[in-house]
DNA sequence: CTGAAAGCGCTTACAG
DNA sequence: CTGAAAGCGCTTACAG
């Protein structure tokens, strides 16, 4: 392969001002310019971006964490994310957690190592040592979706409250009496938030909120459908169920059906994070959407404004129920 | 940021001793190795991943360039070779091409400059420049699931054409006989696949496969629903249509809704790639099924054998038929 | 306007 | 068993 020496000797130029006219500065002669341009094409040449971010420290890489590639939530994030970076001349790099503190950390770690210039994360549940390290080594970051009290970065997010508040008061509408949830992990700020949500609205509407119906889960499919048959081992199972995030809502649906049991009839359910897929469901599910292509866009714009050396601050967007069929919405037409 | 030097000068050796250590190498006192690994901890030290790439000319990272991170299909790909490749030892990082060729080369150009040791691809449809010159350069590369004519380098892949014949028989065995399909982009190896094995079957059947019959996608949601609408334009449009990917069988499902028609009574549907969701759709959707992960797992396995020096082969999976109710298997019930 | 030289943080022959 | 030194491919003051 090429390097910045071949193209010099081939444009009878020093390496210095190849390097010059690539970075596009000024004050190089239009002539030896042009013979440097036919110098880098004729070679094919590609500059090595592992040697230039080692002279300059930087790569105009950010680092992604997301919590779980197999969350279209997540997917639709990253997908935002990775448009708004580029389109400010980075690349992300996307790391996996899986919902795992231990992969999450070893993410991190790789991406610190790797020396990208910002960090973006919706963190996992639990302590992270690799995260406040980051942040006390003090290299740019920002949070997205998800955050961790007591690190004090910009977090980009939708305050689902509102949206919560209004689906209790839809299900109450419905009928709905015996409202259970099924939370994410424990120390998740969303999980956390989404479940306070959940139980002052009950207390608004007078009802109650047994231990037995709050089912700890994980974020991911398989709790859901763990937490959804416990639901069905009570006296009084739930009447509707409300899942903080899609996957675990997929849970709750294959669970049902192994059951032979349905939706709503037998269980009225309602989702966190509206995917493309829940108008076809059967039924239709009821969610609450985020507009996550924007939580995308003004993260990477707050990471960029840390990364590039200006302030940035918090945005809180807001997030909305769109009722659809699965808490019972059409009992008057089925009937 | 501590560096090696700051480690040495703390261990009182110097950075080529506390290289060793951090290597691995042999023949390094036991004393002087806890020296240095204590340092290496108190200072918190962690290598510069971007002076040892510069350094060694090899980056432990692997590039994967996938058509669209919104299909769950390859973003279960993607989870399985990070899976793989961090096994081994190694790092991924993603581009999304979103099916676009321009985007694809910006990403196989970005990580060629990046100095991944390894390329992951499953192309884009057109004439890739990007893709012809990383193979030229000697990159180790390998194609999953789709490939590019005339790249000779290994390809991983599920063989669907058994699949596809399954599928146009069970069709038959219900009594359609107006089959359609919707095809990907047309130079996609996966889409032209999925394509004469349906046309080969029909013939075999006896059916017709009429030009308007053929309808041409791109692999995307708009696209099916395109296509759908199309369909119904048709003087006599077909009772079944099978979509060669999963995001164009939501185009269809898409398009139905926003008409008021119901499948499968009034267009039967089946779709290549199976997804989480299938099962719940109105109705449950009849599917094939790709062994995704073991496609990962295996393209990782054949792409790390060509990074290390060793040889590796292409090699083909199969596919199956997953059928559910889409394409009216119940219709004796529910009659 | 251009070149010679230093240096980014590592690894690795080469000596001893 | 360990250190001094060269060098990976760039960028950027510093001179001229």
């Amino acid at each position: 392969m090429a390097g910045i020496k071949d193209v010099a000797a081939r444009a009878g130029v020093s390496v210095a001002t190849v390097s010059r006219v690539l970075n596009g500065h000024s004050g190089v002669r239009a002539d030896t310019r042009s013979r440097v341009l036919s110098a880098v094409s004729e070679l094919r040449y590609r500059p090595n971006a592992v040697a230039r971010s080692l002279r300059t420290d930087q790569t105009r890489t950010l680092g992604l964490i997301i919590s779980d590639v197999l969350n279209p939530f997540f997917t639709e994030l990253a997908r935002a994310v990775e448009d708004a970076a580029r389109s400010r001349g980075y690349s992300v790099i996307i790391g996996n957690a899986d919902e795992r503190l231990a992969l999450q950390d070893h993410h991190v770690r790789t991406l610190l190592d790797r020396r990208i210039d910002g960090l973006l994360v919706s963190p996992a549940e639990g302590d992270s040592v690799a995260l406040r390290e980051a942040a006390l080594s003090g290299i740019p970051m920002v949070f997205v979706d998800r955050w961790i009290e007591g690190i004090d970065v910009p977090v980009v997010r939708a305050d689902g409250r509102a949206a919560v508040r209004e689906l209790v008061g839809h299900l109450y509408g419905l009928g709905h009496r015996r409202l259970a949830i099924i939370t994410g992990p424990v120390a998740t700020t969303t999980s956390n938030e989404r479940v306070e949500a959940f139980r002052s609205a009950l207390r608004e509407y007078g009802l109650p909120l047994p231990e037995a119906y709050i089912g700890q889960g994980d974020f991911q499919t398989e709790s859901g459908r763990r937490v959804t048959s416990a639901f069905f081992g009570l006296d009084e199972p739930p009447e509707a169920v409300f899942a903080t995030d899609n996957l675990m809502a997929l849970g709750v649906m294959d669970e049902l059906r192994l059951r032979g049991l349905r939706v709503p009839d037998d269980m009225a359910l309602a989702a966190f994070d509206d995917i493309a897929w829940f108008p076809h469901i059967d039924p239709p599910v009821t969610a609450i959407a985020q507009p996550t292509p924007e939580l995308g866009h003004r993260a990477v714009a707050a990471l960029t404004d840390l990364v590039e050396g200006r302030s940035a601050d918090s945005v809180t967007l807001s997030a909305h129920l769109i009722p659809r069929r699965s808490c019972g919405e059409d009992e008057r037409s089925r009937r």
